[in-house]
DNA sequence: GTCTATACGACGATAGAC
DNA sequence: GTCTATCGTCGTATAGAC
C-alpha cells in the first residue's frame, strides 16, 4: 500500500476516540492501526512505548485540550454565571449531551501505565481546581469551595456512567443544567 | 492436583471481585482460575457460554446481592430518614468507603455481551426506582423522583470514578452524607 | 466435576525493505 | 516515516482422562 501520510493531530484524536469507546484493554492494535489509518509498525515508530504510551499521549492531550478549550475560558472576563454557563455549553459539546464516556474513566480500568494514570490524575485535578476557583469567587471558603467542585464533577462522570449503561442522558442534562448551583452561584 | 471443591458462591465472589477491579477485558482467564481456585476447564464447566456468561452471572448475581441486601430494607417500617442512612451506611461499606469501583462502570466497557449488558441495565434500574420510591414516599411526584434518584445514584457512582483515579474519597462519603437531602428529605 | 494437556487464533511488538 | 511480513506469547476455548 502507498504509505499514507497521517499528522499527529490525527493520530491522537482517532486513538482518542477509540479508548473511550472502549477502554483500554479492550482497543487492539489492530482496531488502533484501523482507527488511525497507520500500520501497527508505523504506530511504533511514533510511540516506541506502545500500547501504554499511546494511553498516556492520549490521556495528555485530552487533558491539555480539556484546559484550554474548556477549563482556560471559566478564568476570562464577564460575568461569573455566564461564564458557568459557557463552560456547560461546552460540556455537552465535549460528551456529546452524555453520549460519549469520559477518558478519565475509560483508561482507569485495566494496565494502562503510570504514564497515562499520572496524565488523568493530574487531569482530573486540574477539572477540579478550575471549578473551585469559580466557587471561590463565588465566595466560598477554599475547602469548601473544593468540595463543591468535585461534587460537580462526579454528578458529571456518574451521571456519564448511567447513560451509557441505561441509554438515559437526562441525568447528564440535569447536572450540566445545575451546574451554577452546584458550584455554589447565588440563584438568578 | 487434587480435585478441588469450590462452592459456587465462592467461584462467584471470586469472579466479582476479579471483574470490579479490573474490568471485564483485562481479567484473563488464568487470573480468573487464580481468583476462583479452579481450572480453566473446571469454568467452562460451569459456565458454558465462557467469559461472557460469567461475566452476565457476576452482573445478575450483584444485582440480586444489590437488591436483597441494600434496596430491600428501604421498603421496610420505620421513619424515613432512618433507613435512608441505613442505606447509606451499607452503601458505604459495600462499596468500600469509596476505593472499591462499581461493576455497572466496570463491566460497562469492552465486549462482556447483551446478557451482562442487559443485567448491569436491570440492576441500574432497580436502583434508581428503589431510590425514587423512596422520593415519593417523602412527597415528591413520580417523574421528580426518578430524576432526583437518579442524580443520587450519579452523585455515587461518579464519586467513585474520581476516588478511583485520585485517591481521594471525600467525595463519595459526601456523596453519602447528602443522601437524605439528595432525595428529597426534609431537612432535620 | 475437576484435572492435565493442548489447539489455535489474536495479541503486542519487531525486523527490515523501500 | 510508512510499508509487508513475521516473531513469540498469551488469549479463549476444548479434548479427554480420572
Amino acid at each position: 500500500m502507498a504509505p499514507r501520510i497521517v499528522s499527529e493531530e490525527d493520530v491522537l484524536t482517532g486513538l482518542t476516540e477509540l479508548f473511550r469507546g472502549c477502554g483500554y484493554e479492550a482497543a487492539t492494535l489492530t482496531e488502533i492501526a484501523n482507527a488511525t489509518g497507520l500500520q501497527k509498525s508505523s504506530l511504533y515508530h511514533r510511540f516506541p512505548g506502545g500500547k501504554q504510551q499511546m494511553a498516556a499521549e492520549v490521556a495528555a492531550g485530552v487533558g491539555e485540550r480539556f484546559a484550554k478549550d474548556i477549563l482556560a475560558p471559566l478564568g476570562k472576563d464577564g460575568a461569573l454565571d455566564e461564564r458557568v454557563r459557557a463552560v456547560g455549553r461546552k460540556l455537552t459539546e465535549f460528551y456529546a449531551s452524555g453520549h460519549r464516556a469520559c477518558l478519565l474513566d475509560a483508561l482507569s480500568f485495566g494496565e494502562p501505565g503510570s504514564a497515562a494514570s499520572d496524565a488523568l490524575k493530574a487531569a482530573a485535578n486540574a477539572w477540579a481546581d478550575a471549578f473551585a476557583s469559580v466557587s471561590r469567587e463565588a465566595g466560598h471558603r477554599p475547602a469548601e469551595a473544593l468540595a463543591l467542585a468535585q461534587d460537580a464533577i462526579a454528578a458529571i462522570e456518574g451521571a456519564l456512567v448511567i447513560a451509557r449503561i441505561t441509554g438515559d442522558n437526562r441525568c447528564f442534562l440535569r447536572a450540566i443544567k445545575r451546574l451554577p448551583a452546584s458550584l455554589g452561584l447565588p440563584p438568578d
